[in-house]
RNA sequence: CGGGAUGUAGCGUAGCCCGGUAUCGCGCCACAUUUGGGAUGUGGAGGCCGCAGGUUCGAAUCCUGCCAUCCCGACCA
């Protein structure tokens, strides 16, 4: 491992790649465009899993799974879904390889398929293709379905978590007897996602609702979290669609209500991607590497025994035995690296880097003093503080460190939302402090497509019980009753 | 798909202009000394110089073609 990463402040997105490979969460595939996810980032994402699949359970919902490919046909069922996914689908065209008689393996031309089958960008359509055989009366309402999966959008443009070909997520399609029902549905997962943002990621989020050009593709409204990055950008962390009956009526479902009549199934569907790895990463870690929320860490506590003889290590690992057992029993993670292999300045910076929350180290001065070196990852401040009753000292800090990450990106979203009433000082802050910006706007498509091209900012959001106040359209000069949120984003 | 750049050991690189079988650092292996912030010494292993052609007695180096990756745009969770 080399010293060191370069600083954020220098370049951010190398800073970030860095942080990435180096603090062992992903590295680079053979494929373009697609990442492998190491253990250690595989078991951040794991957390992520466990915490937010017993939340949908908590709401209702249950897991199921959906296959992979979807026949084409399903495709041309929806139109804006079509043309939302159209241009970035992998497609599968046959079924057989064979050898070309030089030692090639060459695709079969003879084994072609006769109906493309196309790598699930989404499942709404082979999901509402299913939902038809399941309902057909109210009482067969609501389905309240999640299913975790991979799903392929070949872009672009790819970066590490933030946008692969391939990713990870969890798609939730719910399906209710009335409109009412399944806005209700997308409203509370959208609290659910912004909960668990703020409360496990540590990373504050403002709930809001997209402008019709940015919402998905077949849904009647879109819901999301966004979130603001260190650099300035945003970050659409998850986002949550009341499809209307869009889907129902393309694949046809419809269901009888009490009164014996026919109507079509409203719809909703809900995801994060393991590109919630790329707001974590982006939201608290600095030039040592990264910094992790205690709730969401691999390893919330490790500790690095420093000495010379054997016998001091068998001394220190006695004590640490007891204290394991004591934070085991509080469920918090303990890891005791007794390697001899490395020395104790490497591993410093090694847990350093890769965030772990707390250290403690033990030398034998500290075994005679009855005492410990403990270090805070996100302040980088040590102590010594006393064996005695460290267990629950470290219980209380972890606390402490999830609570203070949190402050701290609290306080740089507040600090990096403006209000501004002119488009030059619009066009301005853009580039001298990046951030949210706070601004009118006229509500045509026509005005934020030009604002985005002319500056390359977006609306990521009309914020949920946004302030209402008479405004001019920051570009325009027409009339505007709220503020909407512009920035730059990933 | 346009514009730019780069492919040499696991990683980062020198050599290329001016052809002669590859440099240095990190990492790796062995041993010893070390251990309170990324240890030191000694010895060692590791290369189809992106791929395919061509020129030449001889190519990492010159020529042609291809491929891949990265950055900047258009598209996007």
């Amino acid at each position: 491992m080399s010293k060191g990463i370069i600083s954020k402040d220098e370049d951010y997105s190398q800073w970030f790649n860095e942080l990435v490979i180096k603090a062992d969460l992903a590295e680079y595939s053979p494929v373009r465009g697609c990442m492998i996810i190491k253990p250690y980032g595989y078991s951040i994402w794991e957390k992520m899993q466990t915490v937010l699949d017993k939340m949908f359970k908590d709401t209702g919902h249950s897991n199921a799974y959906f296959p992979l490919f979807i026949p084409k046909s399903f495709f041309s069922k929806e139109a804006s879904h079509v043309d939302g996914f159209a241009k970035e689908c992998a497609v599968v065209t046959h079924y057989r390889l064979k050898n070309d008689g030089e030692g090639n393996i060459i695709v079969d031309e003879e084994a072609k398929l006769e109906e493309e089958l196309i790598v699930r960008p989404t499942s709404e359509t082979i999901i509402w293709n299913t939902y038809k055989g399941w309902i057909q009366s109210y009482r067969d309402l609501p389905i309240l379905v999640n299913q975790w999966a991979n799903v392929v959008r070949w872009e672009m443009r790819t970066r590490l978590f933030l946008r692969t070909s391939e990713f990870l997520w969890q798609e939730g399609h719910t399906a209710h007897a009335t409109s009412e029902e399944a806005i209700a549905e997308a409203e509370q997962m959208l609290e659910v996602y912004a909960d668990f943002v703020e409360n496990w990621l540590a990373v504050p989020v403002v709930k809001g609702r997209k402008t019709p050009s940015e919402r998905f593709a077949g849904a009647l409204d879109t819901y999301c979290i966004e979130a603001l990055m260190q650099d300035g950008k945003a970050l659409q962390a998850g986002t949550s669609h009341f499809l209307g009956q869009n889907f129902a009526k393309a694949f046809d479902v419809k269901f009888s209500d009490k009164e014996n009549k026919q109507d079509y199934v409203w719809a909703t569907s809900w995801g994060v991607s393991t590109r919630l790895m790329g707001a974590l990463i982006m939201s608290h870690s600095d030039d040592a590497g990264l910094v992790l929320p205690p709730k969401l860490a691999p390893i919330q506590v490790v500790v690095v025994p420093i000495y010379k003889h054997q016998e001091e290590l068998d001394n220190i690992r006695n004590y640490v035995n007891s204290l394991s057992a004591e934070l085991k029993a509080k469920g918090i993670s303990i890891k005791f690296d007794d390697r001899d292999t490395q020395r104790p300045g490497f591993k410093f910076a090694e847990y350093e880097l890769k965030g772990v929350p707390l250290r403690v180290a033990i030398g034998s001065r500290d075994m005679q003093n009855g005492t410990v070196e403990l270090a805070r990852r996100d302040t980088k401040t040590k102590e010594t503080t006393t064996q005695e009753g460290l267990a629950a000292k470290i219980e209380g800090l972890l606390e402490e460190i999830q609570q203070n990450i949190f402050d701290k990106a609290f306080k740089f979203r507040e600090e990096n939302i403006t209000k501004v009433d002119d488009y030059e000082e619009f066009k301005r802050l853009l580039d001298e402090k990046p951030g949210f910006i706070a601004a009118h706007w006229d509500g045509t498509p026509e005005t934020e497509q030009r604002i985005k091209d002319e500056t390359k900012a977006t609306i990521r959001c009309i914020p949920l019980n946004n302030p209402q106040e008479e405004g001019k359209c920051i570009l325009t000069g027409r009339p505007s009753k709220e503020r909407v949120l512009f920035a730059r984003a990933y």
